[in-house]
DNA sequence: ACTATTTATTACCCGTGGGTAATATACGGG
DNA sequence: CCCGTATATTACCCACGGGTAATAAATAGT
């Protein structure tokens, strides 16, 4: 493995410390992976750290090392879920096509984040348990979310696209109706969560949408149907976890993997 | 005022009773309406007893004598607010029209009780706070309201009035949309909760109508505007309140008020 | 006026759970 | 081989809040 002679002093310090932060920020988002679990299927309130320590085979303390406080941890869950919901806005508004189009893809992208444990962590925690400075910045990222739907919608309307509307309703409706995904599905369930997806993506915007997508049934094609991107790594467990934050590119990994400050 | 000579034999035993009860109720009802404010704004976990108590002027132990516990007093707030959709469907279902005209009166009915403290009340508190006994009476109410929205797409799409769809998941489409109306609506904004109602029922249908109903902008009229309904009385205190369950005839009062049973 | 019942208060208990101090163990570097 | 650092453990603190017991104040009925 390490068998490179003299260089040892010009790169051993640095390898060692690279992996040593390495194993941390792996035992970091270890943490949040089991806190966020917990705290979706306990709520918030009734998951305690013990509860968290005890599933990581670890005791209350040593979280401690990682995070300030029970609160911070609740903190960077959301915050992994907000860095996901930014990508999609990111991806979507890079891409091209009309508002319409836009706004079908968000919608597509956005509610298989919702049937992750992370997009869920968006929609179902209290802002009132974070500490007044996290609360906001938690609800200027929402205030930029609901704008990317306001604004593929106005920008619809604008191209002819979308049906005149009031945006800011619209938003509020088709977003609604997505972030309560975040409620009622279950992994386990009978859809999968790329199938209501879809599913909702044509729902969702048929009402508003100038030209009707009306074909034989349901669904058939969306456009572009975005093979598998598993989103999230709900607490699978199926393998192909884990290169989804990494190939969301660039973004990721921007402010998190901080830490260590005690 | 009370100016009747004999027969207070007969109507004087029976009166004060009767207007002594009332009085429990009253109370009742005001710790009801206290503490489902409160639990909206603050979260149940965070508002405490002493806090209710504090807003009627009284100490923690006096709610004792009308309530068994705190997650009682949830229950029952809850239970205000099933009662209250329950109305709503049971009026829908008695009144004609098409599929998709029921869908629509429950949708615009279904919207504005979101937009009250005991409408919130339905979707915004966490079922895990209640007993078991309570939880699945409640899992069981929850049932029976998507399965209305559910039953009214059915039929609708049975009689033509509805584009052939899964009722299942429109059912979860619009039922996600008006529910998320009880996060984000709050009386004092822009909006009036009738406005959004109907805007909503609208947006709502009209992506499965079979027959469009694009008129001009957006809304102009919708089927029979229900006039004022002011449901739930929100702490609101602008005189006109209360008839509200009291004109809701028959089913209103039925398993509530009882209590006393210590 | 007297008594019984209802309703409220004061004072208290105690389980829970977030957070911390003191301390032990693993580990990399010179 | 020893030292410093990072990481984990045990044992503890204590504030908070739901719930209760003892008791006082109001009210109805006779």
């Amino acid at each position: 493995m390490d068998a490179r002679y003299p260089l040892s002093n010009t790169e051993s310090p640095w390898l060692p410390f690279e992996s040593r932060r390495r194993a941390r920020d792996e035992k970091r988002e270890a943490v949040l992976r089991t806190a966020v679990a917990l705290f979706l299927e306990q709520g918030y309130h009734r998951a305690t750290l013990n509860d968290v320590a005890k599933r990581l085979h670890i005791t209350k303390p040593a979280l401690y090392n990682y995070f300030r406080g029970k609160d911070e941890i609740l903190f960077e869950c959301w915050s992994i879920g907000h860095e996901l919901v930014d990508d999609c806005i990111a991806e979507t508004s890079a891409g091209g096509g009309s508002g319409l189009d836009k706004l079908r893809k968000l919608t597509i992208r956005y509610a298989e984040l919702m049937t992750t444990d992370y997009g869920k962590s968006l929609v179902r925690f209290d802002l009132r348990d974070l500490s007044e400075h996290n609360r906001k910045i938690v609800q200027t990222a929402k205030r930029r979310i609901d704008r990317a739907f306001r604004d593929y919608i106005a920008s619809g309307i604008a191209d002819g696209s979308v049906r005149p509307c009031d945006p800011k309703l619209a938003a509020f409706a088709i977003a609604g109706s997505l972030n309560w995904i975040g409620h009622w599905f279950q992994p386990g369930g009978e859809q999968t969560g790329h199938a209501v997806a879809e599913e909702f993506a044509i729902r969702l915007t048929e009402g508003i949408a100038k030209t009707t997508t009306q074909m034989a049934s349901t669904r058939k094609k969306a456009d572009k149907p975005p093979r598998k991107r598993n989103v999230g790594n709900a607490s699978r467990e199926d393998g192909s976890e884990h290169h989804t934050r990494a190939a969301a590119g660039a973004a990721g990994q921007s402010k998190r993997a901080r830490g260590r400050l005690r």
